[in-house]
RNA sequence: GGAGAGGUGGCAGAGUGGUCGAAUGCGGCGGUCUCGAAAACCGUUGUCGGUGUGAGCCGACCCAGGGUUCGAAUCCCUGUCUCUCCGCCA
């Protein structure tokens, strides 16, 4: 959520800001509402002044025992009783009513990230390793003999429908193998506390890493009012929503790998063969909460994790910043890390890592404060690393050989009690 | 799921209708004393919003939301969370 007195003091920037992402004269909208707003609330305020001077007095009288005035007061006060209340009323629907057109604001982005309308804006970074030359044509993930008796699309379907997918044996095996693997990476190499949450949440955790009010649709919701959360990026931020952290406790770095679930509304048609896109996934998330001076860098040592999980499977990928266009509701900046995956014979996202500024912080809350200085709210950083099952795609793609069998990364044979390989009719050995 | 108890300032803990944003203690900050420190003593110490150049003034907040009342931390209702006991359970 933005910051109104940033708005009321420099209009001008917000726009120009704001056009960057197709927006465009914003200010002038949330001004006449902040301006209705304040005029509200100084009336209300000032009625309840006078009534709260009123009600002083009468009980001043009564104590004095002038019954006279007191009826007196006492009936005056009755009578401004209705306003008062219709005032308070006004003035918080003036405050409700801004605050619902600033919660669908997006967050602003940095200088440096690239204009754009859509994906085709994104500007690639660098690139990790090279695609390998194959000497047949590459499967995509679910055609590969090996994968096939572990991969049950039917199965789910009769369960759960479309979107959906039963896992076996070997495959599940490596899918299993790759979440420990980066737990242990993060946990081990990069620092990051390891952090079980829960799935499902209430509305206002929702709020505070933007899934709401904007993006229902793209959410599941339980009949008593849970939402099951599409990234544990909502638990692990929400962690700081209210708290004043002390400077000295930052970065607080956290890992976590949870089931996530996304209703894909929207997406229709996309993507719908294989497990690319599923309602529910798993996935290792990286959170950090950092202060303002901080913040950047830990964008680019975030990504670095990210990275390093997909050079330990050697993996070839490339990092692309995202232009505005393309960039999620709540990022300043944000770097997606696309695997190369040789059965569709292009790159696809794995990993999005962002860096929100204090976008959400306002919106939970969340604060950190030097020893005997003021709270300031925190900047908040998210980054998958990375989504389990693309992950799984990506290696069974890449290590799939002529003969249906695939070839595993060596990082994930210790994960596979020394297993290297899934064979030809889908066994670990 | 059932029964009971309880949620007050950074912490502990008073306060059961009227200058209560809230006693007291601890902690924090400033000071006196001291070569320095401790102890002791004195003072000070919540957050958010509105308004004002400013000192300040005003409003809200004692888990949350409603209600009663001229007036609510205090009374009533609902929700929620914590604790104890029982039941059930991975």
């Amino acid at each position: 959520m933005h910051d109104i007195r940033a708005i009321r003091e420099n209009p001008a920037a917000f726009d120009a800001a704001l056009a960057r992402r197709g927006l465009s004269g914003l200010s002038s909208q949330i001004l006449a509402l902040d301006e209705a707003r304040r005029a509200k609330i100084l009336a209300a305020e000032t009625a309840q002044a006078e009534q709260n001077r009123a009600s002083k007095d009468v009980g001043a009288a009564r104590a004095r025992g002038d019954d006279a005035e007191f009826e007196r007061l006492r009936a005056l006060v009755a009578q401004t009783k209705a306003d008062i209340a219709r005032l308070t009323e006004e003035a918080a629907a003036e405050d409700a009513a801004l605050r619902d057109l600033l919660m669908t604001i997006p967050n602003l982005p940095l200088a440096d990230v690239p204009d754009g309308a859509d994906e085709a804006g994104n500007v690639e970074l660098r690139r990790w390793g090279s695609p390998r030359a194959f000497d047949f044509a590459p499967k995509e993930h679910y055609d590969i003999a090996g994968v096939k008796p572990g991969m049950d699309f039917a199965m789910a379907a009769k369960l759960s429908g479309a979107r959906f997918v039963v896992l076996r044996g070997a495959v599940i095996r490596v899918h299993r193998a790759l979440a420990q693997f980066m737990l242990d990476t993060h946990v081990n190499d990069h620092g990051l506390t390891e952090t079980w949450t829960p799935v499902l949440v209430k509305e206002e955790a929702m709020y505070g890493t933007n899934q709401l009010p904007k993006f229902a649709e793209d959410s599941y919701q339980t009949t008593n009012g849970w939402w099951l959360i599409p990234t544990s990026e909502v638990t692990l931020t929400n962690m700081a929503a209210g708290e004043v952290l002390e400077e000295a406790a930052l970065p607080i770095r956290m890992t976590a790998h949870t089931q996530c679930f996304r209703s894909e509304a929207g997406s229709a048609g996309r993507d719908t063969a294989g497990m690319l896109r599923q309602h529910q996934f798993e996935k290792v998330e990286m959170v950090s909460i950092t202060t303002p001076g901080t913040s950047l860098a830990e964008h680019d040592r975030m990504t670095g994790c990210a990275e390093a999980i997909l050079q330990k499977l050697g993996l070839p990928y490339r990092v692309m910043v995202l232009c505005t266009g393309d960039m999620g509701f709540g990022a300043t900046k944000t770097h997606d890390l696309e695997v190369w995956l040789p059965g569709q014979d292009t790159y696809r996202e794995i990993s999005s890592v962002s860096v929100c500024g204090d976008f959400q912080a306002r919106r939970m809350n969340a604060r950190f404060k030097a020893p005997g200085g003021k709270p300031e709210f925190v900047h908040t950083l998210n980054g998958s690393g990375l989504a389990v099952g693309r992950c799984l795609i990506a290696v069974l793609e890449n290590g799939q050989q002529a003969d249906g069998s695939v070839e595993l990364p060596a990082a994930l044979h210790p994960y596979l009690g020394g297993r290297t390989r899934i064979s030809a009719d889908g066994a670990l050995v």
